[in-house]
DNA sequence: CGATTGACGTACG
DNA sequence: TCGTACGCCAATC
């Protein structure tokens, strides 16, 4: 069984589990994956979720700190910013405003 | 097969 | 508060 793979389709379906104008980070997926301390796989899973057909909503996931960390990996490293803000976030030097109440823990809002 | 890297997170000073 | 160090595990060199 391709374990990989299926921790990789499992994270995307976590990403588009996110709901718009909520934001989630790498740990609490990974926790909620039960990799728990490899929040690293979790980025690098997103590094292939650019080849996903459904689209992956990566700019949703973002580091514990509620920063940008990986907009540099889109098309365009403000692409990120922009699907932020059109989704209502509020996004200020590459941190996203109000993390805290936006930030959506699979684990807790899943049960 | 060994060493390095990485879209992270926690610990320590 | 900020910077450095370490662990984690898979992919890449």
């Amino acid at each position: 069984m391709k374990k990989t793979e299926s921790f990789f389709l499992d994270v995307y379906e976590v990403v588009r589990l996110i709901p718009k104008g909520r934001v989630s980070s790498y740990g609490a997926i990974a926790r909620y994956l039960g990799t728990g301390k490899s929040a690293r796989m979790v980025g690098w899973a997103m590094n292939a979720a650019h080849d996903q057909k459904p689209k992956v909503p990566a700019h949703r996931v973002v580091n514990r700190n509620g920063m940008l960390s990986g907009k540099m990996h889109f098309s365009d490293p403000d692409k990120m910013q922009q699907l932020l803000e059109k989704e209502g976030i509020t996004v200020n030097d590459d941190q996203v405003i109000n993390f805290s109440s936006l930030c959506w823990d699979p684990s807790i809002e899943l049960g």
